[in-house]
DNA sequence: CGTCGGCTTGATTGTGCTCAACCCGGGTGG
DNA sequence: CCACCCGGGTTGAGCACAATCAAGCCGACG
């Protein structure tokens, strides 16, 4: 993995690890996060950073510890698409594959729990814990990836828009361990760009549908970069996915 | 899985099995393949038929021996996306999940290789061969997922119906071992409704698109479901994904 | 102070959707 | 046997939504 500026970061011990339970490592037991341990190591970039281009040969892969990265595939022309939006917990690199397919960047400053590909693989191997859970992680992948199709397939400029905030809300909620009903405020690590990118728009109609939601009082922006929601479930009728407010948790 | 028409087949050995080296038991040494062969019962459905609805708890999941049938989710208000094509070896079906998140339907008359689902989640988790299978099988979905992403989300109807062509014709051609390079014949097994749904266009989109493409000689169509190209080259530099013909292979 | 990047807003254009008519082939029933 | 229907497909006319082109705002930073 490339990045133009990083520093190498102190290593955490993976026990006090903020994603020890969410992340690749989830099901290990004790002893087998002690291999881990042996072979980790920390990276941060920062926000704009390139983590890996798409056709790289990747040596490194491993999980997000903190930030935000985004995963993109670029067509010969410029138009871009984001395919992933990579998370604190999720998993960096495709084992078992020698290339990337996708641009990797940070969109905040990123710091990663990173292995020798070779190495993890070596573990991976031996240890059916961490197939397990990466399997799991892989399937989940998979159908939020295919939730996104119908997304981009057949929403308007307008869901689209609602949509990608009630995600961005409930998962600041969910961290928060706030419910996501009343009064939410939350902050969007993501340039008008990497929206438009994410949802296969334009900057300037990203740009008008969040004002047209604001002039309709359904979301109150503080700045250009945080949000608050007075009736969640107004946002979510906005969304598309569901003819009522859909469950309420 | 619930199917309007159905008939009961005779099970097939797995060591005769068409799908034996590319399904989820590819990995298998022949005396785990003894263990499947024991649990498994074959299913066919008509063309049309569902296979599984979304929502439903699914209580069967296996491989796809013939036929296609396709992965979609809807709208409330019946905008419909077709998430996956399912071909054959193609794993149906969600293990450690309860409920399908998405309608299965058989687009094609289609043979299904089933097992219980509780007895299928018994065997991975004593198996390792068929975890790892698994495993890959999904990150290569999830691989075509996100191709499929940018496609819905950037690309022009023209492009949408070049790319499909060109997936057709590229899957036929493995199948039949031929180069792809010259003079392709190849079938449709989707309607003009399946092939908008999976694009992400309207039927009449599609129709127009594929008349267009057929005016200016880069397909010929011998029937609304039988097409030949020409000059693949020329197909896939409609498809925008390459400034130049791509990789020859 | 000037510049630059991120963002907003306006005017206009164009691609793909909607609504509608029609074609074609196969199956069904009088 | 023919009339009819029905589903899948094609084609046309008009429209709407999002893209494009363009100008300008605002805050950060050199």
């Amino acid at each position: 993995m490339t990045g133009s500026t990083f520093k190498i970061d102190q290593n955490v011990r993976c026990s006090a690890c903020p994603i020890r339970h969410r992340a690749v490592c989830a099901y290990c037991e004790p002893d087998e996060v002690v291999q881990l341990d042996a072979i980790k190591s920390y990276r941060t970039f920062a926000a704009g950073d390139t983590i890996a281009m798409a056709g790289d040969e990747t040596s490194k892969i491993g999980s997000i510890v903190s930030g935000v990265a985004t995963l993109s595939r670029t067509l010969p022309d410029g138009r871009r698409q984001m395919v992933g939006l990579l998370l604190p917990s999720d998993f960096v690199g495709r084992p078992g594959r020698r290339e990337t397919p996708f641009d990797v960047v940070a969109a905040t400053e990123t710091t990663l729990c990173l292995f020798q590909k070779r190495q993890f693989e070596a573990l991976i191997a031996s240890t059916p814990s961490l197939e397990r859970r990466l399997l799991d992680m892989t399937l989940d992948e998979l159908d939020s990836a295919r939730e996104w199709m119908l997304l981009l397939g057949r929403k308007t400029a307008r869901e689209k828009i609602a949509s990608l905030l009630a995600i961005m809300a409930r998962r600041d909620a969910a961290l928060s361990k706030a419910t996501p009903m009343d009064g939410i405020r939350f902050s969007l690590p993501l340039t008008r760009e990497a929206m438009a990118d994410y949802l296969g728009l334009t900057i300037e109609t990203v740009s008008r549908q969040i004002s047209k939601l604001k002039k309709e009082r359904i979301i109150v922006l503080e700045d250009a970069r945080h949000i608050r929601v007075p009736d969640f479930i107004s946002l979510l009728n906005e969304a598309g996915d569901d003819s009522d407010g859909g469950f309420i948790a």
